[in-house]
DNA sequence: AAACGAAATTTGTCCGGACATATTGAGGGC
DNA sequence: GCCCTCAATATGTCCGGACAAATTTCGTTT
């Protein structure tokens, strides 16, 4: 091989640095409409097979969404920092293999200072709660205590939620809408009170906190979650290939 | 795979079912070869196209892995339990936007039992130890406190080792060896007593830990690196699209 | 004005083909 | 035996086209 290292990018990766640094730019207004795929086309001289990875590259960054039959728009919080995006977890959100989920209807609960600040929404908001510990088969400690939080606008089917199914699946059926988005903050913590009770674990012991947003279509947050594992017990694993 | 019409699923996610439950079967044991891309072609009966979405799905899983020209192998340890995977996220691994990061090479190691248990390794091994803080714009306390150990066999281009690149970027290109999959294990642990200085924490503070493992293409862990962040200064955030 | 429905728009799925590039293995020369 | 070259193989990149499905737009009807 003769010019080892100057071996150009694909042309799909060029395409996406071109629109990553546009969109980095604010060349597309947060939220507002990025030209459509036969634009792009057009503009780069490329095929769609080209753009689309392109794009699909710069979703899998969190850069962008798209829906079909309605356009690409600029996500509004993708460029905020200290993120790292991943894709396509389908419906390996909520399992973990030779577990068992079990959780109980709270009702409905007017937000605290303190609570809404650990699931960064606003205080005196009014949510409906679920609660749930899950647990290994042949251990005897819980390895997650789990509190969702479904916006009051589903009020009506809160009492139809059953067990054995995840709640945002339900709310998706049960309420008309769409889940297009979920966020996932990773933070480490220390246990609470209750926490501390309901996980057998010392009170201020360090703890994996989860917490989850689900948001629909039209950007609106459907439901909360907020999971807390010790420790001691619980691994967050994951993989990346072709780095 | 069934010819039963069941519309709702696209033919490629169909085919990566079937090929999900073989691979979970044990059809192809850990670490085998899988069946080509023209193979899959002609056994289900559609087009490249359709079978590469199919493979691409079951990659972001994590179960199987691709090399150009070597062809599709089972992900020896992609089946573990309490293991989410997530994919793609290419050159982000260890930026932090606004942040500084200074590393210094220690030495060669011999890991104790102790810190051989932390990183998941053998005792006794003999590794080269990186030590390092990375600094926010602003902050006066780091965010990261970061041990990173480059296996023995670059023993020689390790004093080559600069600031600057990430030292896995810079093993590849003085090592001449390819990375080819990173493994990152995210746990809760309470901050040590060399953490707990550097980082200006409390003992035993409730701090988050990212074990990253790099391997290269002949399945060899390359580098480990293990960093520790103040649970009140560092989330970890990502998100999930086509739920 | 509100509700309805058809048409245009846009992304998703799928096909067939072509060439590029990395890996592997067989064969030949030393 | 060892090393080098070359061909076969497998995945990566890229093209052009086609239809499907979801959404939006807009004109029509009630």
């Amino acid at each position: 091989m003769t010019t080892r290292a100057a071996r150009a990018a694909p042309r799909y990766a060029q395409v996406a640095a071109d629109l990553r640094a546009e969109i980095q730019r604010g060349d597309y207004g947060a939220g507002s409409a990025m030209p459509t795929e036969s634009a792009l086309c057009a503009r780069y001289g490329v095929s769609r097979f080209t753009v689309r990875e392109a794009l699909r590259q710069l979703q899998a960054e969190g850069l962008i969404r798209r829906r079909r039959g309605s356009g690409t728009v600029v996500d509004p919080d993708g460029g905020s920092a200290l993120r790292q995006s991943l894709t396509d977890v389908k419906e390996l959100l909520q399992y973990a293999s030779g577990s068992t989920y079990q959780f109980e209807p709270v009702g409905p609960v007017v937000l605290s200072p303190q609570r809404a600040r650990d699931l960064n929404a606003e205080a005196g908001e009014r949510w409906h709660l679920f609660e749930g510990l899950r647990t290994m088969a042949g251990h005897h400690r819980p390895i997650a205590y789990t509190a969702a939080y479904v916006h009051d606008a589903f009020a009506a089917v809160v009492p139809k939620v059953r067990r054995g199914e995840t709640i945002f699946r339900q709310l998706e059926r049960l309420g008309g809408i769409k889940i297009a988005k979920v966020t996932q903050d990773i933070r480490a913590i220390g246990a609470g009170a209750r926490e501390a009770e309901l996980l057998k674990v010392p009170r201020r012991s360090p703890c994996l906190s989860i917490l989850r947003c689900y948001v629909d279509t039209t950007g609106r947050i459907v439901e909360m979650s907020l999971s807390v594992h010790p420790g001691d017990l619980f691994t967050y694993s994951m993989h990346i290939d072709e780095v």
